[in-house]
Formats: structure tokens, C-alpha cells, sequence
DNA sequence: ACCTGAACACCGTTCAAGT
DNA sequence: ACCTGAACACCGTTCAAGT
């Protein structure tokens, strides 16, 4: 009844398969997302998941819809299509901060852009509300989200080590420079001031 | 003479070892740097190889010690140091283009900053030189280094997917922006331009 | 000092076979 | 339709043993 009652339950699905993937994702990380840590959590062997959804690369493409699904609720608030802008992104920014295992997925599964697909055509929206057209349309979108995309990686995949915080294996000239350098740093006010800087010049004021 | 010829030359060296790593990373990426790969490039078994260097994560990190040396002959150009500072940007992206595997190498080892270790130093001095100092200095000197930071990362792992350059997946608003986006964009104008406005903002005049 | 054989504990994936 | 056993071809790493 108890270890012998996986064979009488019902039949697995897809949905289940991917629940307990995106559990080990969640809880352990990416690394830990193995086909028979997967099947073994669902009390089955591996050929079992490959029936059902298959190989680990399907099963990251997959979890990577489920995400980007949850990303797609942003909403903008605002006055001027700037300040609308910048809430989306600060938006969006806070929603990968809740979830950061997503980017590691995104990246494993080599779909590192996936995390902008919803987005994406909400700025190109505002962008259009702000008066432009056609080709500094496009151009202005594709800088936003450069700085976004940019953005999110570095901090996810840089400032977590010592280099940009602690400049511990170069002298600066400026003791006092190096002393700040030291310190942490708000790490939002350099993402504000960057997308200011460059909305301010995008749109017409 | 032939096969049997590796029994008879030189003992290995951690130098040898890392020049076939090197090679192997250059031709055919990280991830065909195998320990068993390796170590028959080299004609040896893979103790051998733990024995000179060590384990993979120890080769990637003297990799890593290697490639950040290539990129610490670069010299700024230009007058102001917002021109200095730029050029020294644009020339890191070149270098980085060049060996695209620098990347994918430091992404591996965790050591995703690697590349910034030597142009941060350059960087800070023409900070100082523009006239800011502390805490200012500080703040200039991270925006900076986030804005290359974002745009090479976002260059290597994103723009090569569809995502950005055709937008399939949606459909804008304009047909015209549509059309603009289907296009492929020069990218670094994209970049010249968000830097050029950061560095107006944050350099005095 | 330098190198090998052999093993341990893992991977992703496939396929014939069972019910 | 759904699941397993068993295998294939890989991994990184360790360790006793050889010369």
C-alpha cells in the first residue's frame, strides 16, 4: 500500500512530469534536474518520462513556456510612456528576482530571450503611444531591451561574484574611489539611471 | 615511432596541458572539453592530467587566467574621456568578438566577470580624469562597466536566438514596425548609443 | 616524479520486451 | 496505452599500483 501503491495509482501525464521537474528546478536547481532524479521523484524509470514528454531538452522547453506564461501579467503604470516603460521593466525585474531559477533554465535550455517574449510587444506598445514609427520604433525597442536584457544576466550572472563589488585584485588611484568601490552598491539606482538616460534620448520629449 | 612515440618524449607539463585545452575549446567549444578528450589529445590517461593541472573546473579557471591576459593590451583613444572611455568599450567587443569561446568559457567556470578584470582599472582612471572622485567616481565606473557587461552577454546569448532580430512569435501593432523588426539591426549602433547617453549623464560637460 | 588500470558513481538516450 | 530491464556510450574523479 505504501511503496507498492505507485503502480496502483493512475497513469502519469504530462502535467505531472512537468510539476516535478519544475519542483527540482525550484528547490535544487537546474544542475539537479536529472532524468532519473526526475522519474525517481515520480516513482517511475527514466523510458516512462521519455513516453510522456521526452528527452531533458523537451522537458526545459516546456518548463520555459510555463515561466514565460507567468511573466505575462505585467501591467504599466504611468503617465508618460517613459515613466511606462520604466514600470515594466522595474516590473519585470522584480518578477525575475522572485523566480531567479528561471534564468538558469532559460539559459541551460539555451533560450536566454525567452524571459522578454511577453514583454516585448508592451514596450513596442508604449513606444508607438510615444510617437514613433517604423525604423526608431524598432531601434528604440531593441535598445530597451538590450538595457533590460543586459541588465538582468549581469546581475544574475556577474554581480553575484566579488569582482563588481569588491575590488579587491587591482590598486585604484583614488584611495577614496577605492574605498566606495568596496562597499555594495544599489544596484537598482544604476539600472534606473541607465534606462532614463537612454529613454530620455529615445523619445521625443 | 609512431603510436608508440608518446611513450618516449618529454614529460608533461601543466603548459602542454593547457595548450591542448585550449586548442580543444578554440575548434570545438567548452563543452567538448572532456577530461577523457583531453587527456588522448595529449596521448596520456586522464590521471595523468589530474596529476599536472587538476580537475576540469581547475583547467577552466588557468584557461580563464590565460584569456584575461589577451585582453590587457588595450589603450584608450580619443581626447575627451568620454571618447577615451568609449573607445576602450569598443575595443574590448572587438577582442571579445574575436574569441567568441572567451564567453562561453568564463560563463562555465562562473567566472563571468573575467573579461572586465583588466579594462576595469583603464576605465576608472579616465573616470577620475573626467573629474569625479568618491562616491560619484563609483557610481560612473559600475554604469559603465553594467552597460558593456549587458550588451556583450546579451550579444553572445540572446541576440544570436530569433527572438530579437525576427519577431515571429507576435504581431506589433504598426505593420511597419513589424516589417522594421524582421530586419537585421546594426548592432552597435545599438550599443554606441545607450553608451553615449549614459556617458553624457554621468561625465560632466 | 610521472603515468596507468580499474573502478565508483554518475549522466542522456534507446529499444526490445512485458502487461 | 503505458511501463520496465537492460544496455550503450558517455561523464568527472579517485586510488592503488607500477616504473
Amino acid at each position: 500500500m505504501t511503496a507498492d501503491s505507485y503502480r496502483a495509482r493512475e497513469p502519469l501525464t504530462p502535467e505531472l512530469v512537468l510539476d516535478a521537474a519544475m519542483a527540482i528546478v525550484e528547490t535544487d536547481g537546474v544542475e539537479a534536474l536529472s532524468m532519473r532524479r526526475l522519474a525517481g521523484d515520480l516513482g517511475v524509470r527514466t523510458p516512462t518520462v521519455y513516453w510522456h514528454v521526452g528527452g531533458r531538452q523537451e522537458i526545459l522547453d516546456k518548463l520555459i513556456d510555463r515561466l514565460m506564461n507567468e511573466f505575462g501579467r505585467l501591467r504599466p503604470r504611468g503617465k508618460t510612456p517613459a515613466a511606462r516603460i520604466s514600470s515594466l521593466c522595474m516590473a519585470l525585474l522584480r518578477e525575475v528576482r522572485r523566480r531567479p531559477h528561471v534564468i538558469a533554465v532559460s539559459r541551460t535550455a539555451g533560450r536566454g530571450e525567452a524571459i522578454f517574449t511577453r514583454a516585448q510587444e508592451k514596450i513596442a506598445r508604449e513606444v508607438e503611444a510615444a510617437g514613433l514609427h517604423g525604423r526608431e520604433a524598432a531601434f528604440a525597442l531593441r535598445t530597451i531591451l538590450f538595457q533590460l536584457g543586459g541588465f538582468i544576466v549581469v546581475e544574475f550572472g556577474i554581480a553575484a561574484d566579488t569582482s563588481l563589488h569588491g575590488v579587491n585584485r587591482w590598486q585604484a588611484a583614488d584611495p577614496e574611489l577605492r574605498d566606495e568601490l568596496s562597499h555594495s552598491i544599489d544596484i537598482d539606482e544604476v539600472f534606473r539611471f541607465s534606462l532614463d538616460a537612454v529613454l530620455a534620448r529615445l523619445l521625443p520629449s
